[in-house]
DNA sequence: AGTAACACGTGAAGC
DNA sequence: TGCTTCACGTGTTAC
């Protein structure tokens, strides 16, 4: 534990200036073009220091940061920081993997119904209205599940008219009507094929893959 | 970026006894008991730089273990590792609050049905069976929902003899008949209490709590 | 007192 | 070559 010691930079510390030779930020305002051996080796010296202190402030800048981002880490060494960093990263990692379990399948007890298989079938209507297409698809149910259709819908040409969707043992079953997808089969394949991707996306597949959880 | 530079210390780089006086780890096994000026000051230099190389092991372990826990961490300048750890904390605590916000409520164009108010309702059973209760309760499905109510119903003293549970739209029906919670209206009460909680438990309150999430 | 944490400047190494 | 990053030892401050 550590209470902000007052030594913390307040602002930038300039150089102090306490060289042998005139040394300035622009690290050479010397009118003497032949700059002597020591000369420039002071310059370097301040050069480098200076972007050592840079440094420093890019760390510790990021350091401030993280303890705004995580709660508890303010008050806290460098080396608790990183650690409890650690801690509640593995954490989250734990919290973000059980709720996408916990949403993949429900809870074990949830499942009275046998898991099912997922399934896609588009079928032409043929009857008063021109060019309806039926399509029905069944997967596991999962948020964002309808967003999906939604947008998959919107990416081909025709138009919802009608829905049936029912939830329920954790799984989803949809039926969706079309119309005005077109005369050839063309329609009907974009279809397909923009609902399979619905049906095939697993639960929170960006977050798996961005995080490396495991599964 | 940085490809993890050889000057990073293999293993514990030992104290090389380079100084003036002879300095070991114990830090003074002189037998003169009255030490001079000058080798106390060298030991406590000793001392001080060893701690310090201590305090830094730390650190850097820190880091290490960081660059294994997070993604793309690896061969990237200390800087650097912070600031990406900042930004991938940020996206898990932005994906746990999504990921909340979304088993909560469902999507928002999910709720076709109106959302419905939590009700719990007890029901003396009077007929064939002794002591027999019936419970109801509704309220929006969530992932431990049924672990929730498991929990809730061994917690007091009946047990559960029957129940039928359906989940539509986001929500959920319960029906509980519990038998044996005993003569007197404790054992209701304390039932009550009890599914009260259960229904009343927000998502993930846990989470919320443990990594200051919004709302 | 003595410990712990920090900033600083410097030398070394890689690109 | 210069620029960057790091480890190191030291001076300093706080408890």
């Amino acid at each position: 534990m550590l209470s902000i010691p007052s030594y913390y930079p307040k602002q930038i510390s300039f150089p102090k200036g306490q060289g042998v030779f005139p040394v300035n930020t622009i690290y050479s305002k010397s009118f003497f073009k032949p700059k002597s051996k020591a000369e420039t080796k002071v310059i370097a010296a301040k050069k480098h220091s200076d972007s050592e202190r840079r440094r420093r402030m890019r760390i510790n800048g990021q350091y401030a940061t993280l303890r705004t981002v995580l709660p508890n880490l303010i008050k806290m060494d460098k080396a608790s920081v990183l650690a409890e960093t650690v801690r509640q990263v593995r954490e989250l990692k734990r919290a973000v993997a059980e709720v996408e379990a916990a949403c993949r399948h429900g809870d074990s007890d949830e499942c009275v119904l046998p898991g099912g298989v997922d399934k896609l079938s588009l079928e032409q209507c043929d009857g008063e209205q021109e060019g309806l297409v039926k399509a029905t698809l069944s997967c596991g149910d999962r948020p964002g599940l309808i967003s999906d259709m939604t947008r998959a819908l919107s990416s081909v040409k025709g138009r919802l008219v009608r829905a049936e969707m029912v939830i329920v043992g954790g799984r989803s079953k949809n039926v969706l009507w079309i119309q005005g997808l077109g005369d050839g089969k063309e329609g009907m394949v974009a279809l397909r094929r923009a609902l399979k991707v619905v049906i095939d996306r697993p639960i929170f597949a960006g977050l798996r893959k961005r995080f490396h959880l495991p599964q």
